[in-house]
Formats: C-alpha cells, sequence, structure tokens
DNA sequence: AATGGACCAGTTGTACACAAATTTGCCCCC
DNA sequence: GGGGGCAAATTTGTGTACAACTGGTCCATT
C-alpha cells in the first residue's frame, strides 16, 4: 500500500489524540514540536498540521512564545458537551441507520467477551480503550457521515474528563455496568432493533454522566 | 486591538470559507496557495493552515502534485447532512437555551427588516449573505457551544449546495418564505418561546431540502 | 498512425533557518 | 532585602528553498 502524505498526517493525528485521550499526556502538559518531531522522524511542519487539528478539535491550544498546552475542558462545557452527546447517541438510531449485518452481531458478541474478560481483571487503561473502541462500534450503525463525524469528535473531547474521574470511582462496579450495557447492546441488535440500541447508549451517556458529576 | 497570529488564521479561513460558500470559487476551483499567499500579503505558511482547515471542514481537498480543490457534495451525503441539520435546529430550544435578551429581539428585528427590503430587490447573493448571518443568529440561541459549532460547521458544508440551486429555483418565492420564517421566527421569540422558534427553523429546513430535492 | 517513454511546467509536501513572543533568572539599584 | 529591568533561553510563527509528485506534451520507435 502507498503511503501518502495525508495517511502520515492521519496517523501522527491519532496517535496524539490517543495519547491525550488515555491520559498520557495530561491535561495542563506541554508538548515540545522538536521533541515530537524527532520522535515520529520527520520535521516540525508536518507535525505542527497534526497539532492544528487538534487544537481546532480543542485539545491543545498552542500559544505564541510558550508552547502547545493539553487543555482541560471546564465543568460547565463538559456538562453541556455531555447532554449534546445524550441526544446525538440517540439520532443514531433514527438517522439512516445502518443494516445490521451478521460482521456487526459478530463484532458486538466479540464486544462482549472483551468485557467479561476485563470484570476479571479491571484495568482504568484497557478500560477507556475498550470504551473507545466501542463507541467507534456504535457509531458505525448509522450510515450518517456527518452524525459519525460529530459524534466522535465530541466522544474524544469528552473521554479524558471521564478517564480523569475514575480513580474516584468504583472501578469495578463501573466495569459491571459497562458490560450489561454491551449485553443488552448486543441482545438488541440480534433481534434486528438498531433504534433501541441507540435507545439503551443514550440511556447509559446519561447515566454515566450522572455517576460522573456526583464525584466532582 | 492587538493582532494575533491566530486572528489573522481565523480572518484567513473565514475570508476563504465566505468566497467558497457564495459560489466565487465554484466547485472544482483549483486555488493556488502562491496567488492566495500574495493575495494576502503573506507566505505560504499561514495560508496553508486556513486550508488544511477547511479541508478537515470538507470544503476543499488538497492533492500532492495536483493542486487544492473545492469539493462538490454527492446528493446522497447532502441529504444526510441536511436531516442532521434538522435534528440540531430542534435542539437549539431544548438545549441549554440563551435567555432572551433586548439585543436578540433587536436582532430579530432588523433581519425582519433586512428581508422585507430584500422582497423589493431580490437579489440572489444578497440573499445568500442574509441567510448566512440569520443563521448565525439562529445559533445564538443556545448557550451549548458544541451544539452551535457543530451546526455552523454542516451549515457551511451545504450552503454553496443551495444557493447552487437558486437559479433553478423561483428567487422571489424562496425570499418571500424566508422572510415569513424571520417574522415567526422573531414573533416565536418576542412571546419569549425559544422552543417555538427552534421548531420553526426546524421545519423550513425540512422543507427548504425538500424543494431543493425537488429541483435536483 | 499509434504507442511508449522521457522530459517539462506547475503544484503541494517537507525541511530548515530565522523572526516574534514569552518566561525565567540574574543583576543592579534603591 | 526588595523591586525593577534587562538579557538569555525556550517556544511557536513565518518565510523560503527544495523535494516529491502529477499531468501534459513532444518525440522517437514500431
Amino acid at each position: 500500500m502507498s503511503d501518502t502524505p495525508r495517511d502520515r498526517l492521519n496517523r501522527l493525528h491519532q496517535v496524539l489524540r490517543e495519547r491525550i485521550c488515555l491520559l498520557d499526556y495530561p491535561p495542563g502538559t506541554r508538548l515540545s514540536e522538536e521533541a515530537l518531531a524527532a520522535e515520529f522522524g520527520t520535521s516540525r511542519t508536518p507535525l505542527r498540521r497534526a497539532l492544528a487539528r487538534l487544537e481546532d478539535e480543542g485539545l491543545v491550544s498552542s500559544v505564541h512564545g510558550v508552547g502547545t498546552l493539553v487543555t482541560d475542558v471546564d465543568i460547565g462545557e463538559m456538562t453541556r458537551t455531555y447532554e449534546f452527546r445524550r441526544e446525538l447517541a440517540g439520532l443514531v438510531g433514527r438517522l439512516t441507520p445502518a443494516p445490521i449485518t451478521p460482521d456487526i452481531i459478530a463484532q458486538a458478541r466479540h464486544f462482549e467477551q472483551c468485557a467479561t474478560q476485563l470484570r476479571h481483571a479491571p484495568d482504568a487503561r484497557e478500560f477507556a480503550r475498550l470504551n473507545m473502541e466501542f463507541f467507534h462500534f456504535g457509531t458505525s450503525l448509522t450510515e450518517n457521515e456527518a452524525l459519525r463525524d460529530t459524534s466522535e469528535r465530541l466522544y474524544y473531547k469528552t473521554a479524558r474528563i471521564w478517564l480523569k474521574s475514575i480513580p474516584r470511582m468504583d472501578l469495578s462496579a463501573e466495569v459491571a455496568i459497562f458490560a450489561d450495557e454491551i449485553r443488552d447492546i448486543r441482545a438488541a441488535l440480534e433481534s434486528g432493533d438498531t433504534m433501541g440500541a441507540a435507545l439503551i447508549r443514550q440511556a447509559h451517556i446519561s447515566m454515566c454522566f450522572a455517576r460522573l458529576h456526583a464525584q466532582a
């Protein structure tokens, strides 16, 4: 396969985004363009393009003469973003839902297995990663590109706040809830009910935020 | 006021976006980085950052060795984007609606005046510009930043398709419908009903797309 | 005449050097 | 001892030269 400049940009962007959202770079971290460029074996120019995209997405903030800082979301904006995400989750079931293929069912079952394993060995980071993958699976249930892109964009904006609060919460309980959500969604999809699956997700986003808010 | 690099970037981005959406650069136009840089009295570097943002928003597409081309949206994606926009318009009334200040009422009345003037001298380009400004006004009725940003992003993605279809439609009739919409929304806001205003917008987005689809 | 290849003009992508801006630490002065 | 200011170090922003790539043209060959 060819490796176009765009592919390289997307990889850079994806890697940095994941590091930010998994708190490898906690809020307030100062990212060095030069150091990152050296790490990825490139010059500052392509790296800056990836950082520019992250800045447009609100994950970092570059200030002339100071540095590129990983942002922190204030509680008010996060609340409103979560409300928005909740509504978007419902739309996934209503706007051009994707046909439920055997592959989708297989993926759902795979996630159910992973969640079961996670219950036996809870781990915050692995939990976050699985949550991220399952979110992508959820957005793939609609064929509406704009809805998908928007949902993912907002997910990555709130993901790290969630992971940041995990230490103050009951990890085992959260994993159990997550496993139940996956099981219910798998069941809904097996009966051909995309709308039902979307409503379950919507409910869980709402409740997840409520638990999060109770800790803050 | 100071003129930070970010201000310059935002201006560049805004100007180019407006040119694309008002069809000064119709779909397929090849933009020259060097020519634009010369026009704005800067080098390619800052200009490329603005183009990169436009590319992330889906308004242009840069191809190595070929050029930066203004994109054209296919009918299927536009349909789905319009459906999404319709739902977002409804959310403006439900998610943290902004308090209705006298300033908002004044703005609404101003738009009503502008629309009345436009009825006496219909002009496609001026229509498009007023429509754009009124859209921004509409998103300002919610305090949910994410909803506002998303709505605007999607508006600009579909705006030029609408303007492109105007020549095949009855301009006077469209202006009249627009003027009625503004009047109804102004009335709803004067009676303190943000939700009502949002529902009117939702209805008009839906009907606008239906008329658009009938022409295609 | 058709076809293949090499060259050429033009464009975006990358690297690097330098400018602009901010922070920090130090020194000097009061 | 404290405060102001200056300069150096560090960082992002900008300009520019060059590399990589594409599309078209022209010419040679079959």
